[in-house]
DNA sequence: GCTCTATGATTTACGACGCA
DNA sequence: TTGCGTCGTAAATCATAGAG
């Protein structure tokens, strides 16, 4: 039974990394917010919702991006510029 | 193989988010044993009284700061779990 | 299948602020 | 003014999903 009981806990660690879709709408986010990227409680919903993910795991995503970007700015370089053109373009309309 | 440099770009917009207190303590992960101890006082309240933290620190070897944050961070964690298992489908 | 590494989650440690 | 409470987070670490 303690096993068994263990097993269901640990099973919270068992984890499927987010649809490409929701890991668009959260950098989307994150590169048009680089200067202050802490959205808010509410904007933390909004974007949960968006990414049909709870809340917590959009706090672990922008503390997990927050902490690599900052550790590695270069690697990101790419990634953002991607993002800074697809802000720009949804801008412009 | 560890090279932390990072030129902050002026045009980066990043520039201003980095905290990072020098003085902070690193973590340090605590042995099972640690834990388990920690996991039993809890279970018998959650909330410590001052004797009770001395004793506990000083049979776990940690400081009775650390013995404190550790129920603060418990606490949390249970609330966090509270609050997803009810808002949550439940499964098994 | 079998390494590795990228990624989501959890664990320590605080700062900021609240209340008694 | 001391001191413990919560809340949100940084940073390190854990666990493993997935890419080679």
């Amino acid at each position: 039974v303690m096993i068994l009981r263990s097993r269901f806990l640990d099973a919270r660690r068992k984890r499927r990394n987010f649809s490409k879709q929701a890991t668009e709408i959260l950098n989307e986010y994150f590169y048009s917010h680089l200067s202050n990227p802490y959205p808010s409680e509410e904007a933390k919903e909004e974007l949960a919702k968006k990414c049909s993910i709870t809340v917590s795991q959009v706090s672990n995503w922008f503390g997990n991006k927050r902490i690599r970007y900052k550790k590695n700015i270069g690697k990101f370089q790419e990634e953002a510029n991607l993002y800074a053109a697809k802000t720009a373009v949804n801008a412009a309309q | 193989k560890e090279e932390k440099q990072q030129q902050l770009d002026p045009n980066n917009p990043a520039a201003n988010w980095i905290h990072a207190r020098s003085t902070r303590k690193k973590r340090c992960p605590y042995t099972k044993y640690q834990t388990l101890e920690l996991e039993k006082e809890f279970l018998f309240n959650m909330y410590l009284t001052r004797d009770r933290r001395y004793e506990v620190a000083r049979i776990l070897s940690l400081t009775e700061r650390q013995v404190k944050i550790w129920f603060q961070n418990r606490r949390m964690k249970m609330k966090k779990m509270n609050r997803e298992r009810s808002g949550g489908r439940e499964q098994l």
